[in-house]
DNA sequence: AACAACGTCAACCGCGACGAC
DNA sequence: CGTCGTCGCGGTTGACGTTGT
């Protein structure tokens, strides 16, 4: 069957917002009443509205219990857990949150929280690292760098063959590209940010790992992630995780790789301190890049707070000048793993080994 | 100052679930 | 068991405010 809209033969009622009159009746009948039919109720309460609408105008806004203002990250947690685990089901999640409506939360995640998440590089449909086209659009750059033909970025002292096995290496770049697309969620620019972290980013971040599995979300080893931190109200994200720590050694492997692969780290030291928590000595964009030709950020930047975290410290070994030879031979068989192209191997063992050597 | 673009959120719409008969 | 009426949910809209040009 077809069933007529709820208000077509009403047509005469009214729509749109609500009068602090009409506001002020159907209050005062509710409290006297209570709601009972909500179809009934507009003629009873002397309201040219339709029921749904009194329903809706009583249980969004007008209900006793409903708590206003900005969402607590507290909450914020929960309608990400929540989500995660139910979707779109804006009336269940609600039941956890005593005060807030499926619509106020409906439209808090559509505003900002599938935002928050994307510039963390989450999917929030799916909760995992995204893999949309964007971000693929970053890896065709990649591979045009490794296009060997029209590329001028080949200066002495690489010969020929050098050039080939530099360009297998830029292709194995963008390999290393999607799987940090794929694997991780990417570190996001906060160069000026230095926000202590919090419990609540930390178990959000944790969250994640849960549910990512902490092998996915660090290929280097390691464990979870150690920091996360965020300006909430800037709706800037600065995360840390382990698996920066193998980007930062690998591209420090590379540095000074005249006229091949550079890496450039910054550090930005504010006199570490343990007992205070704002204090903190920061990467600023930490890049792999060829002479000529930039690539992608495989890593843009991270804050990092010193005291619990060991990859701090470890940061901090590879700024000075990094890690030492077996260190490096272990981060490059970590990454060779994560490998399965026959080629890549001595590609990359060749050039490492150039610069290494060098 | 005027206008456009963008963000937010209250309200609407259509559909499915469910209970009464 | 089928039909009907009501309720509640989730997607969408559009008015309004804010920010950028």
């Amino acid at each position: 069957m077809v069933r007529a809209p709820c208000c077509d033969e009403e047509s005469s009622l009214k729509k749109g917002p609500w009068t602090t009159e009409e506001d002020a009746k159907l209050m005062d009948y509710i409290s006297r009443n209570g709601h009972g039919s909500w179809r009934a109720l507009p003629k009873l309460a002397g309201l040219n509205r339709c029921g749904k609408s009194c329903r809706l105008r009583w249980t969004n806004y007008l209900r006793p219990d409903i708590k206003r203002g900005k969402f607590s990250e507290e909450e914020e947690r929960v309608i990400i857990n929540l989500h995660s685990v139910l979707g779109n089901k804006w009336s269940k999640i609600a039941t956890h949150l005593p005060g807030r409506t499926d619509n106020e939360i409906k439209n808090y995640w559509n505003t900002q929280l599938r935002k928050k998440l994307l510039h963390m590089g989450i999917d929030p449909n799916t909760h995992r690292p995204r893999t949309d086209l964007n971000q693929l659009l970053d890896l065709s750059k990649l591979l045009s760098v490794a296009s060997v033909g029209n590329s001028n970025m080949m200066t002495s002292p690489w010969d020929n063959s050098l050039k080939l096995k530099a360009a297998a290496g830029a292709a194995q770049l963008t390999k290393m590209q999607l799987l940090q697309h794929l694997y991780m969620m990417p570190v996001v620019r906060t160069s000026n940010s230095r926000v202590p972290p919090n419990n609540y980013n930390v178990d959000l971040m944790n969250h994640y790992s849960s549910l990512f599995g902490s092998h996915i979300l660090n290929p280097f080893g390691g464990g979870h992630v150690n920091r996360a931190s965020t300006m909430l109200s800037g709706q800037e994200w600065n995360l840390q995780a382990d698996i920066v720590d193998g980007f930062h050694a690998i591209s420090n492997s590379l540095e000074g790789f005249e006229g091949g692969f550079g890496a450039q780290g910054v550090i930005s030291s504010n006199s570490p301190d343990q007992e205070n928590m704002s204090s903190s000595c920061c990467y600023d964009d930490i890049y792999v890049q060829t002479k000529n030709h930039p690539l992608p950020a495989l890593v843009s930047s991270s804050s990092v707070y010193p005291g619990t975290s060991s990859s701090a410290a470890n940061q901090m070994e590879i700024s000075m000048g990094g890690p030492a030879a077996p260190a490096r031979t272990a981060i490059f068989d970590a990454w060779e793993k994560l490998m399965d192209d026959e080629t890549s191997e001595s590609y990359w063992k060749d050039i490492l080994e150039y610069v290494l050597a060098d």
